[in-house]
DNA sequence: GTTGCTCATACAATCGTTTGCATATCGAAA
DNA sequence: TTTCGATATGCAAACGATTGTATGAGCAAC
């Protein structure tokens, strides 16, 4: 009972006395088999208890079933939700995922990156580290034509599709939000300028400022990990500032609320002195006080666009040539750490 | 180039003009090749480019070196480091992950298994949902003998093991330092009693009170799903009991804020009117204000030693039966939410 | 020169499917 | 009755590795 052979398409041939090719086709619901034959063929199949065996099918039609998956670390809110939302869709598909970490190390990214092509995946989700420069090592997947799709942390990279949302708009619009409460000396609180998140977020500060005649000072640019720490080092250097800022935009919540917690335990109230804005719509949003306004950032909904748009590719529902970038929906959301007064 | 065919050892053998079976054994590396053939053999196939064909070798092996994980939801800060702890050990091991949500839904949860059963996994990493009872959805593995190991949420099973904390003790101190604190009349927020962490939680506080001779009251247990939001409810409840309860002892931190939160808003001050400790030492118990008294409950050590376990057990270095409990440390973290009055 | 032994390599079956092509069946049209 | 399409089924060759068993080469001892 234990150790009970697997059954096979031979034993299902062999006990009706057909041949294997017309087991497996009824088993595919292939309409040259006739309905009685493939009735038979079902019923005891789920009798023998049949699985089919992946391995044996995959080896024979060069396909995995299997989409990797490559992000800098899955334990943030924003990034889990996104894994969430891609195991909700890959799931209900039948693919399976391989998720990997690169844990913002390049050599990770590219180690993890053979691995997943060693393990011949039928597509690629990546979310590139901070200090990615070098796309080579996607070349393999790019020359066999494995559909490579990035989010979040994008790149260029010819024939491969984007899924972000706007980061510029968003940027300008939490920047212009500030302006809007009075607030002339807004810090910006980011990460590397390599990637296309904190560019784009950069460029969108500007602009505001800008559009309202506002000097930009390079000065007001402090750039880190985002990590809560960063937040809370970035608030000594903002302590220094002469004058001191009157608002900080912050490229994520978590190292917005270390800022947040750092500049109050000097005395620094938020908002009357220095509002905040953070991105992400992280839970810690709603819990710090004051309460930090922020960017929506739909994680979910992108890990299930992502992977939608992958499978859709590799069941030829789509051209991966159509479509270049997906932008999602993304939205300002006020709260008190930047409202000068409650209405 | 685009097109170009995989590498087979067929190729690398009649490059060379020796069999395959040398091929396949010198890339594994085994002894009764000699060096010299060895060296030709991988110079060659690096030069190639060749990989191994993982579906050839998995349906010739039987194995498939992939692990299944079935959780109730990744995006939460406790699982996504539990993950992160389990992709860690597996990649530097060579095995992949095969993640699953449940969502907290059986149904899903038997479906979950059947398809990694499908799948054919060497082996399984599971935590319940809260509603499970019956096992008889991993009875497929239990017979075929594929290793299966529970965590923080786990059950009775014969022949598998369990990684845990100690919930029964971390309840105990965290109730023995509320007392210690002068606090008497302590609620318990938690969930289900189907499962054992939050049966062992309940009992670890019951008998803490009756150590100190507290009368145990069925009122002052709040069943709820531990979210945010039912940490609010929780709080309307509490804040009708009569007399005020002085304590509440939550078994989630993310529970526990949404239930502070709403008990400030109310007017309640914490702690000196009600004093809190939570469970599991998310993030935003140091955002929270005040900071939350929590446990420490080390989830990526935990996905790391579940991991590793698993993975001795597939490789033959651990006999299953020889482990049937694994209890990791974990420890009360001591905040201003609980402490009368700092030192 | 034969025997015996070790060390290195080769042969060939096997794992469970898929699929192009060939074949069988059967009723209807010629 | 023969012929012709359909329609349904079977044959057999892949797919790319692993591995038990057989074979061959080389060498030392007798």
């Amino acid at each position: 009972m234990s150790n009970e052979k697997e059954v096979t398409i031979y034993d299902l041939a062999r006990k009706l006395n057909i041949s294997v090719a017309t087991v497996s086709r009824a088993l595919k619901d292939d309409p040259v088999v006739s309905k009685k034959t493939k009735k038979k063929i079902s019923d005891l199949a789920v009798e023998m208890g049949y699985r089919s065996n992946h391995f044996a099918r995959n080896l024979r039609t060069q396909r995995t079933n299997t989409i990797g998956v490559i992000i800098p670390r899955i334990n943030s809110y924003f990034m889990s939700s996104v894994i969430a939302g891609m195991e909700n869709i890959a799931t209900s598909e039948g693919y399976n995922l391989i998720i990997s970490q690169s844990s913002e190390s390049v050599e990770k990214e590219v180690a993890n990156t053979i691995t997943l092509f060693n393990n011949r995946v039928d597509g690629l989700l990546v979310s590139l580290t901070y200090d990615t420069d070098s796309l080579a090592h996607f070349d393999p997947f790019i020359r066999k034509k494995v559909p490579l799709i990035f989010f979040d942390r994008t790149a260029d990279q010819k024939d491969c599709t984007c899924i972000l949302i706007n980061n510029w708009k968003a940027a300008y619009e939490a920047t212009t939000h500030l302006i809007s409460q009075g607030r002339r000396r807004i810090v910006h609180l980011t990460a590397t300028q390599k990637r296309n998140v904190y560019i784009d977020r950069l460029e969108g500060y500007k602009q505001a400022l800008a559009d309202q005649r506002i000097p930009f000072r390079e000065d007001y640019i402090i750039v880190g990990n985002l990590s809560q720490e960063a937040g809370a080092e970035a608030a000594s250097r903002i302590r220094e500032m002469q004058p001191l800022p009157d608002a900080v935009f912050v490229a994520n919540d978590n190292c917005a609320v270390g800022c947040m917690i750092a500049l109050k335990q000097m005395g620094i109230r938020i908002p009357e002195d220095i509002a905040f804005v953070g991105f992400n719509n992280d839970p810690v949003s709603t819990v710090v006080e004051p309460n930090l306004t922020t960017i929506n950032y739909p994680g979910y909904e992108m890990g299930q666009v992502a992977a939608r748009n992958l499978i859709d590719h590799l069941n030829g529902s789509s051209n991966i040539h159509s479509t270049n970038t997906i932008i999602l929906r993304s939205e300002l959301i006020l709260r008190e750490s930047s409202v000068s007064r409650q209405p």
